[in-house]
DNA sequence: CAGTTATATATCTGAGTGGTTATACATAGA
DNA sequence: TCTATGTATAACCACTCAGATATATAACTG
């Protein structure tokens, strides 16, 4: 995650996201020097974020996804909690505060969930 | 994404999410001075990863969790990537029966896997 | 009130880092 | 071979930043 940090490597992350690039095409969009580049991409690899394939003179840089996983992953346990804070939203939407506990009713079916971008677990 | 790229200030989100802490309590988990320990609270609590709320002469700091939501929601695309990056192995493991010359791609040097962890919730 | 406890702020410092320019290395093409 | 191109490395610099110590502020206690 400290790799991720720099806004840079992050945006170089960003470009990576739909195929491979050569060097050359970062520097083309990233108002870099082209060694910034090369040390950024050489501290992603060392992390494993990238892998580097020789093709003639270019090397290309390749997004791995493992340790975007893996912080997926650290992330769990918290998603847990916003689904709870979503939830008391929720009910404080629906049935107005009522300080004293309902029987365990359900809260009425709601249809319409504006702006929350609720996210299929399967 | 800054904020979190601190080891210690991680350390601090992790041990908060099971609710709020004092700050002498994080201090005695952590192995920093109490100094630092109010420095991270604060550079914490502007970037809106926890906000504070004063007890007496302690003061309480609780985990916000939209901040972490922003990251997750960044990350979900590539959540995409890795799927389909499983999907592939779990093809290759399943059911290819090696398919003869069927792409160009000449077959990628797999070093024998020992039983691939596969890590998915079902 | 004085004294103790809890936390915040001030100030400093050493280490790390993102950026630059200059240069080396490697490959392609003449 | 020599030259051009793509990339990596070296050396350096400005700046940030995490940590420490010392001190200030605030609240409880006697």
């Amino acid at each position: 995650m400290e790799v991720l940090a720099a806004p840079s490597r992050r945006e170089i992350v960003d470009l990576l996201r739909d195929g491979a690039l050569a060097v050359n095409t970062l520097v083309a969009r990233l108002d870099l020097t082209q060694p910034a580049v090369s040390k950024h991409l050489r501290v992603l690899r060392e992390a494993g974020l990238v892998r580097v394939q020789a093709d003639g003179r270019q090397r290309l840089y390749e997004l791995r996804p493992e340790p975007l996983m893996e912080l997926a992953e650290w992330l769990e346990p918290y998603r847990e909690m916003w689904r709870e804070s979503l939830d008391r939203l929720e009910r404080h939407l629906d049935d107005v505060p009522v300080p004293h506990n309902s029987t365990g009713r359900p809260p009425a079916p709601v249809p319409s969930e504006p702006t929350v971008t609720r996210k299929k677990q399967s």
